[in-house]
DNA sequence: CGAACTTTAAACAAAA
DNA sequence: ATTTTGTTTAAAGTTC
């Protein structure tokens, strides 16, 4: 009652007292409220949450080259010393040529023609033609990749046997040398390799990955092939006290083939950590049976994983098999346990760890220029610049991280990026959204709507239920959110509050302080209206007020906006407004099963529609909405708050008026909405 | 520098 | 009498 606009003059007038400066406060220890009451805040600054040390290991490139290097000498070493021992072969041809002389028969022709990213790939085909055609790629290059391999191979053991005889005559010293040297052959191979693998990747050939690494896994007990090195690359992923959550990793290793690069990129990292491995003795008969992943996997009984379309798929097979039992017979009498079935799969694995590194150091980069671009605040992992947060700082966007002192559940990752080795604890999703903003605006511009939350929200909604990290928005919006997330757009103070608990981790803690800040964002801005309900009184949202709001960020003037705003093809719309736009409304999000890649796709759209309800009534008009307003549940959403505005007074009086939806809005034709109906409560 | 926004903290008042 | 819900102020931080 009496609201009026009092509140607006009110506002007004403290600005101009207080004046701005002030600036060099950073109080905390000292300003502090003095004596005050403080009552409430007891664990005061309890927020501060300071931590920067993350408990993600990482690892920065240097020491992954090293990593890498390492791993690299070991193998061959151990390829060594095997070969040393199991063979005595007299062939002493002094095959002089060095590795340095291996010329890579990478076909070029393959990679260079088409150069379509994975994403334009998926936009023009669909999944299972996307599929199929990586498949086709996979075999092709396979192929290609495995008649090197041969070549690389018997050129290796002809240099080993060289080497063996040279080792006899020679004291160690020269062995070493020779050592060395090999070493650095097999290395330079492996880069090959990777730079092969490598491109064929960049052209969304990523999914041969996991394909391909799971096909080895599956027949190793089979071909008893040293099958312990092997697993462990898969094992390791959830090695480390991973809790149980496994089934979201799987989901998105899984979704890996089809998905999004987004997505193998998240899922293909995880894998990278475990290389720690020493290669094995070989004929090892212990298994460490890579059940986990055939079973999860499921083949079926028919099938077997190097077996497809007829013929053997180990690497530089090709041999035709009638059926799988042609094909098993095949398998063990010409892929057993022997030196050859052994070094392939080493190069196997080699190719599978090169892939992962370099797919970790390619998503470093990645990040550093999502990071470079401000698309996302967050800092993959600048040295270990303690982020230091200052105790009163609001940044909410700024600091994303923070999270790691206190691991609700314990080492939650987002779901969906799951422990990429080198990104820290931060929202996976790079709105697609701003991908495509790319303009020039955007700067660090609108951080807090520099996201539209709806996507934002939508794609990290996990991430953000799970991890103990600040969401990048404001109260308002994301009070707002709430709100209009349910079908009648209304809520009570307390459901805010739960909505608030409820989706984001970072809300379950400190309470008072964010709950404050709640009732005073509904309070001070006129966005929210508070409309008596016979039950009490409902919050609800003004979309005319809080898009207006938005303006004074935009550089342009207002009317200028809205001006665009009416007519323009989204791509013309400069970033930051975009976001703005699509911030503004969003729904679905809550539903739990959106975080799969087409999620994605299907929301862009609808933040586009949405642009279309909250832009369309600045003008004067209410009723038509553009053409592309698809969903009615926004129109209509807007003609509620229609005239608010004024109004508001009569709505106040509340009784009269079914509160629910006062107008027109009786038929919220939300999808998910069918839960609060129950009319008992409208009209009461 | 200043305006516009946010976030926090806190004092109060009215309702429940 | 307490707790909730709402309003307001104040102060400090950010961004542009």
């Amino acid at each position: 009652m009496m609201v009026e606009s009092a509140s607006e003059t009110i506002r007004s007038a403290p600005s101009g007292q207080n004046g701005v400066g002030s600036l060099s406060g950073q109080a905390d220890g000292g300003g502090g409220g003095g004596a005050g009451a403080a009552g409430t805040a007891g664990g005061g600054a309890g927020r501060d949450a300071a931590t920067g040390s993350d408990s993600n290991g990482e690892m920065s490139p240097a020491e992954l080259l090293h990593f890498q290097q390492q791993q690299a000498l070991q193998v061959a070493r151990q390829f060594l010393l095997q070969q040393a021992s199991g063979l005595s072969s007299p062939g002493n041809n002094d095959s002089k040529q060095s590795a340095s002389a291996v010329q890579v028969p990478v076909s070029v022709a393959m990679m260079s023609p088409q150069m379509l990213t994975p994403q334009q790939m998926q936009q023009i085909l669909s999944p299972p033609q996307l599929q199929a055609l990586l498949q086709q790629q996979q075999a092709l290059m396979l192929q290609q990749l495995q008649e090197y391999y041969k070549k690389q191979q018997e050129q290796l053991h002809l240099q080993l046997l060289t080497q063996q005889q040279a080792g006899k005559q020679q004291p160690k010293e020269a062995l070493g040398n020779k050592q060395l040297a090999f070493q650095q052959q097999l290395l330079q191979m492996q880069q090959l390799q990777q730079q092969h693998l490598l491109n064929l990747q960049r052209q969304g050939l990523v999914s041969l990955q996991p394909n391909q690494a799971s096909g080895p896994l599956q027949t190793l007990p089979q071909a008893a092939v040293c099958p312990s090195d092997l697993p462990q690359l898969w094992k390791g992923e959830g090695a480390p006290g991973q809790p149980a959550e496994d089934s979201v990793k799987q989901e998105g290793l899984d979704l890996t083939g089809t998905a999004t690069t987004a997505t193998s990129f998240a899922a293909a990292p995880k894998v990278s950590p475990p290389l720690s491995h020493h290669t094995l003795p070989n004929g090892q008969p212990t298994v460490l049976t890579p059940r986990r992943d055939s079973s999860s996997h499921e083949e079926t009984p028919g099938s077997h994983p190097l077996y497809g379309h007829g013929e053997c798929k180990w690497p530089g097979c090709e041999t035709l098999c009638e059926d799988l039992g042609q094909f098993i017979k095949h398998l063990n009498t010409e892929h057993a346990l022997d030196d050859r079935s052994t070094a392939q799969c080493r190069v196997q694995m080699q190719v599978v760890q090169q892939l992962e590194i370099q797919l970790a150091k390619e998503s470093e980069r990645l990040q550093a220029m999502m990071a470079h671009l401000h698309m996302r605040p967050s800092e993959p992992k600048p040295f270990s610049q303690p982020l230091n947060r200052v105790p009163g700082s609001s940044s909410f966007s700024k600091v994303t991280v923070s999270a790691a002192d206190s691991f609700p559940d314990g080492l939650v990752h987002p779901p969906t990026s799951a422990a990429a080795p080198v990104t820290p604890l931060r929202p996976p999703g790079l709105s697609s959204a701003s991908l495509h903003s790319g303009g020039p605006t955007r700067r660090r511009s609108s951080d807090k709507f520099c996201s539209p939350i709806s996507s934002e929200l939508a794609q990290n909604h996990e991430f953000y239920k799970n991890a103990d990290v600040r969401p990048p928005f404001t109260y308002a919006s994301l009070i707002r959110q709430a709100i209009l997330e349910t079908p009648d757009r209304q809520l009570t103070l307390n459901e805010i509050y739960n909505w608030f608990t409820r989706m984001f981790a970072y809300f379950r803690r400190n309470t008072a302080t964010w709950k404050n800040a709640v009732r005073h964002n509904l309070s001070l801005h006129k966005c929210f209206v508070r409309v008596e309900n016979v039950k009490g009184a409902v919050w609800t949202v003004d979309e005319r007020e809080y898009q207006k709001r938005r303006p004074p960020k935009m550089t342009g003037s207002p009317t200028l906006v809205k001006n665009m705003i009416s007519g323009l093809s989204y791509g013309a719309l400069n970033a930051s407004y975009q976001a703005a736009l699509a911030e503004s409304s969003f729904p679905l999000l809550n539903s739990p099963g959106m975080l799969n890649p087409g999620s994605a796709s299907s929301l862009l759209p609808l933040s586009h529609d949405d642009v279309g309800a909250p832009v369309e009534p600045l003008p004067s008009n209410g009723s038509s909405s553009p053409p592309r307003l698809s969903p009615p549940q926004y129109s209509h959403q807007v003609q509620v708050k229609e005239e608010p505005a004024e109004a508001e007074e009569d709505r106040r009086p509340g009784p009269p008026l079914g509160p629910p939806n006062p107008s027109t809005s009786g038929p919220p034709e939300d999808r998910d909405l069918e839960e609060e109906l129950p009319p008992g409560e409208e009209l009461s």
